[in-house]
DNA sequence: TTGCAGTCAATATC
DNA sequence: GATATTGACTGCAA
């Protein structure tokens, strides 16, 4: 009966308590294979130790970062038992192994003895190669993924900084070795975390490693040991080559991704980098605050007028839009950081709460910011519909908040940016309804109270009265990730839904909200305008 | 098809 | 030399 009810009627993660996720676990790794003999007839030996590394295995992530706040003065942070989890699981297999395989290089120190991360890359030419984990490793990694309580990952890459710059450890060697990806990437990742819940499987990864990574007590060290090998690796190789007159060999240790692949051939093939200019940049922008989805049209058109390629402009919008939301991410959860003071900023705080259908997707960081969002958000159906909808109103709204990128407010709000190369599709030059936000929104607006606000500027961009044609646009924006949209189409029930406190807090705490939520009104308007721009365009003319 | 997430990797900047 | 930025690409989902 419980499984029929299970199977039929799962509760999603979030709402589950640990126990009621461990069936889930165990079918998980049923399906996997990692259960494989026995495991299933839950009685027996397999019994108390898959329990017990159940048990034990969130430990290992939550551990440290869930709370983020101290910091980690020496080396590995946060670890305030950092075996206990694992070394209590002496007899069990399965998933104790888990928490410690995800890092090839650092983890499996359980005997404290170094040799794994040293021995296996002196035997291989790289250093290391601990990233792609291997076969099984890496299934155990998308495993922890899957079943990581809700990370703090602002708090984590916050302490992963703290570690590497403490302890003058590069990001690409932590990168490379930790992480399997780029520095580059890392550089991003640890400048731009995005919210636990706006990452998909894959991009949580990064975060469970480092969190693992984090809860190693030997992390440093053992990322100064591969530091000590690569340099080592180095200066064999180099002497190697120099003797050998061998054309330099790519002085890159890490790893060694290019394996066989003919060296020469990629030189040529390699097409040089379009460095777009400024005053190009700037045109895209203004194209963009026009239109942050621009027509096949409106991107031929701005290509020819830029003289680039499409799939360049195409791209810079792609990148834009998505560079954008993730500015406003860190935005919102710095504002709510700041805002709550003491309390946790991590969307993992919030995560108990109960809400979260669907893996909790529905809400981020942004909307913990906001609070009421969230809910909103999930009731618009579903993560994915909450992902998909949550961009387009958010972007929009970006470029108001953002600093550099989306420069002069003012500019952006009128209502016909002028002196833009790029042209407009007919459909989309107008109308861009008088944002009424941007004023009134900047200003101090005391907003004694924000569900007043909330509803002005409800009543301004749901423009009433829509009809159901507009309630499929209207409902994606209420997944704003952000602040605004939900709190300014659904004010009461926002409020009443997660309280006024927080929201309240919120705005008194700043202003670059407001206009965030000034800029998502707009960027609601436009979407809803464009929708019903076939219809009547009259009635968005406030 | 379109948009997005996640990355890579070239290049810019510190 | 390390880190930050950013155009391009891949894979996935709707």
């Amino acid at each position: 009966g419980s499984v029929s009810d299970m199977l039929s009627r799962p509760k999603p993660w979030s709402k589950l308590t640990q126990k009621g996720r461990e069936p889930f676990i165990r079918m998980q790794l049923w399906l996997n294979g990692e259960l494989g003999q026995g495991v299933l007839p839950v009685q027996g030996q397999q019994q108390g130790p898959v329990l017990h590394s159940v048990t034990s295995l969130q430990d290992p992530l939550q551990q440290g970062c869930v709370s983020s706040e101290s910091t980690p003065k020496t080396s590995a942070s946060c670890s305030p038992a950092p075996e206990s989890p694992m070394s209590s699981s002496e007899s069990v297999k399965s998933l104790t192994e888990l928490v410690q395989q995800p890092c090839p290089p650092i983890e499996t120190s359980k005997d404290g003895k170094p040799p794994e991360p040293s021995d296996p890359p002196a035997s291989d030419s790289q250093p290391t190669t601990p990233l792609p984990l291997s076969g099984h490793s890496a299934l155990s990694i998308q495993e922890l993924v899957a079943m990581s309580p809700e990370l703090d990952t602002y708090g984590i890459t916050k302490r992963v900084k703290e570690v590497l710059t403490d302890n003058n450890l590069g990001q690409r060697l932590f990168g490379e070795t930790i992480l399997g990806l780029t520095q580059g990437s890392v550089s991003d990742l640890l400048a731009r975390p995005k919210p636990w819940h706006k990452l998909s499987l894959k991009g949580r990864e990064p975060f469970v490693r480092m969190q693992l990574w984090l809860n190693d007590p030997n992390n440093v060290e053992k990322l100064m040991d591969m530091k000590r090998m690569e340099k080592k690796a180095y200066m064999k190789r180099r002497h190697s080559s120099v003797s050998d007159s061998q054309p330099c060999e790519p002085p890159s240790v890490g790893i060694d991704y290019s394996q066989g692949a003919s060296p020469q051939p990629q030189h040529q093939l390699k097409k040089p980098r379009v460095v777009l200019a400024p005053e190009e940049k700037e045109a895209l922008k203004r194209a963009y605050q026009q239109k942050p989805y621009p027509s096949p049209k409106t991107i031929e058109e701005l290509a020819t007028q830029l003289n680039l390629k499409t799939s360049t402009v195409i791209n810079w919008f792609h990148n834009y839009r998505s560079r954008i939301r993730r500015e406003l991410f860190i935005e919102e959860i710095q504002a709510g950081s700041q805002g709550q003071a003491g309390a946790s900023d991590s969307p993992s705080a919030r995560s108990s709460r109960p809400a979260p259908s669907s893996e909790g997707d529905s809400c981020d960081g942004v909307e913990a910011a906001e609070g009421p969002g969230a809910a909103d958000a999930e009731e618009s159906g579903g993560p994915a519909a909450a992902t998909k909808s949550q961009g387009g109103p958010a972007e929009a709204a970006a470029p108001e908040e953002r600093g550099e990128e989306a420069p002069r407010p003012a500019e952006k709000a009128e209502p016909t940016p002028s002196g833009t190369p790029a042209p407009l599709d007919a459909d989309e030059g107008r109308a861009r309804a008088p944002l009424p936000p941007e004023g009134p929104a900047d200003g101090p607006r005391p907003v004694p109270n924000p569900a007043a606000a909330a509803g002005e500027d409800a009543a301004t961009s749901a423009a009433p009265g829509e009809g159901p044609a507009r309630a499929r646009d209207a409902a994606p924006s209420s997944a704003l990730p952000s602040t605004s949209a939900p709190a300014a189409r659904r004010p009461s029930s926002l409020q009443s839904l997660f309280g006024l406190p927080e929201a309240a807090r919120r705005d008194s705490r700043d202003n670059p909200l407001r206009k965030k939520k000034a800029a998502n009104l707009n960027s609601i308007i436009h979407r809803l305008e464009k929708a019903a721009s076939r219809e009547e365009p009259i009635e968005w003319e406030f």
